[in-house]
DNA sequence: CCATGAATTGTTACCTGTAACATTATCATA
DNA sequence: TATGATAATGTTACAGGTAACAATTCATGG
């Protein structure tokens, strides 16, 4: 029996040196078949359906293979096959807890289905996000999930380029790429605001951080509804990104310039939960004295004292949607809609 | 100019027809090689390194790199160098904000240092560990930072014939397999317990969720320290998720197995938010009638009222420094802390 | 006892970027 | 002009698993 050819791999690891001392490179197929004795296909072959391999090899594979503790690599598919299994999840931030809740939708569905997500966030940065989606596109993902709607020329073309599915989360106004899977952050603001006024309250400021597209989208529905009612609209807003201590923050700030002010509204439910809390600090009665309501659903809000008012948004839905209409497409079917709108539901709770 | 060789790839792009149309393969370096009229290895000396190409080149590359829509492919490097530039990152949970945090920790240095994020989680399940593992390891990750100090036997050799630096992060206390970085769970439940006796607490009960081992852990310091002040103790737990809601019926089961309760020692934060506003619901006073406190310093516990009472850990911290150690690692240093135990903060707040 | 076909195993080629080595072009100096 | 050094570019081989095709084995029926 000829061998030479299959010695390649594996080095001469058989000649009695204590493994532990060597630096000892990661079992390939070739060395588990080395030690089986036979070719590496056959070891292969006992991975992919055991059953095309003979009953006596089975064992003696099977042996080699704990033996050695071989671990499938799956470089060499992805190399001739452009299919790594893994699915690009890009976000602008991982400090938010309504994308952690994204995420965690996206992988109950991609886990379950073999699939990796390869994680990455941008920190609301154009120039960072096309790094990232050429990072991800160079472990040759097989799809994508991004979120916010506006890309770079650059971005589109690399998208483009890559023939990969893509499908944008969070938002479901702008014309997607491809697909788009959220909710009408403007109608949901605007829905909220008019509640707000409809309980009464009049001079309502709106409190935002993290000027992205989905912050200035509710923006838009606040003033819209404002606008629409006869009222004066007032933003106090920051780039940095939202805190419970902002919202108390902002709390002061809005009473400085606007001592009359009987209602907030905050672009998440973080704003809102502090300025609550700055209220009660200083002995303003919720919701007697002042309206407050949030955005987004946070766990917290459906327990605390008052019940906090919020515009519910289904963030773990958009990520199984997401997921799985990436792995429909990924099976080869087309999109069906191009635009996938979810329902909000506003919460008046006990705070307005 | 025989150019036979070169025109493997790229098929016959040229011939006219519109590309839109065609459902054209991402371009590779030959592409883009044949397009400029030099051999695929001139792009890539262009990509690492410009200088090492004539002025002319350089422009006419550029130009075919744009054109083309040119994007890396990192799946041949990883064949050949077994290298990814990938950290796999393995948590329980996804759903704990605590494991959020972990995870802006570690992308903090990683991203930065163009090294890309492999997140996976197990729920709690070691079957699910195992194969997460694998998963991860055969992607090629160059390290791996997981959670949890027990693992089975099977995980303990993938790790070992990997070759690639481990680190256990969350809990200091287990010997590790290389290397751990965490707090001392005990230790701080233990201080947290002694805390509230100190404040007049006696009918101490302790609520815990997902009976993960840093929960017991935890468990067994308050034990410990109700022991060691001649008091009795008492747990409430469930093997589900912590949550705000959990935390409201916690209380009313405690209240009704020991009416006389006058303390709640929560395993983390979450749980204590949801007794706390289930007190301020049922007219009980805190701390007056009733101490709580949590676990982890979650950023409300910062602003609420009143200010709960928590052990303060450095999530975020722990993950900087797995993702630091893990750098130095692949850099070629040794370990030089087989253990890292950070400091944990008691605070008070209000609500002991 | 050989033909037939199914079952089993082997062989070759391929995916893409790059290290290592080889070749060619360019230029200054003897 | 020849020569050697340097710059610029080309050629070959390789990483590891698997598709596609080839070869071998073996039992069964004619």
């Amino acid at each position: 029996m000829d061998m030479s050819l299959d010695m390649k791999s594996s080095g001469m690891k058989s000649s009695g040196m204590k493994s532990s001392l060597i630096k000892s490179k990661r079992p390939t197929l070739q060395d588990v078949a080395n030690l089986v004795g036979v070719t590496k296909m056959t070891v292969s072959r006992y991975l992919k359906d055991s059953n095309q391999v003979s009953p006596q090899l089975r064992i003696k594979i099977k042996e080699a293979l704990d033996d050695l503790g071989y671990i499938p690599n799956r470089a060499p598919d992805i190399l001739s096959k452009s299919k790594s299994h893994a699915i690009g999840v890009l976000l602008p931030s991982l400090t938010n807890h309504v994308f952690a809740e994204v995420i965690r939708g996206v992988e109950s569905i991609l886990e379950p289905a073999g699939y990796q997500t390869m994680l990455a966030h941008y920190g609301y940065s154009q120039e960072a996000e096309e790094a990232r989606i050429a990072t991800l596109l160079s472990y040759n993902v097989d799809g994508l999930i991004i979120s916010e709607s506006y890309h770079t020329e650059r971005v589109r073309k690399m998208l483009s380029v890559a023939g990969i599915p893509v499908i944008e989360i969070m938002d479901s106004t702008s014309p997607p790429i491809e697909q788009a899977i959220g909710i009408d952050n403007q109608a949901a603001a605007y829905a909220m605001t008019e509640c707000m006024i409809k309980k009464g309250h009049s001079k309502i400021v709106y409190f935002a951080a993290r000027m992205d597209q989905r912050t200035l989208l509710r923006l838009q529905g606040y003033k819209a509804a404002m606008h629409d009612n006869g009222l004066t609209d007032l933003c106090i807003s920051t780039d940095s990104a939202s805190s419970f201590s902002m919202g108390e923050q902002f709390m002061k700030e809005a009473l400085e310039k606007q001592p009359d002010t009987d209602g907030i509204f905050c672009t998440n439910d973080d704003l809102a939960i502090g300025a609550l809390f700055a209220c009660q600090k200083a002995g303003i009665k919720v919701p007697e004295e002042m309206g407050i309501a949030g955005f987004h659903g946070h766990d917290i809000a459906r327990v605390m004292v008052p019940l906090l008012a919020t515009v519910i948004t289904p963030r773990e839905e958009i990520g199984r949607l997401a997921a799985e209409h990436l792995l429909s497409r990924l099976k080869g079917n087309p999109v069906t809609e191009k635009v996938i709108n979810l329902p909000f539901k506003i919460e008046p709770g006990e705070s307005i």
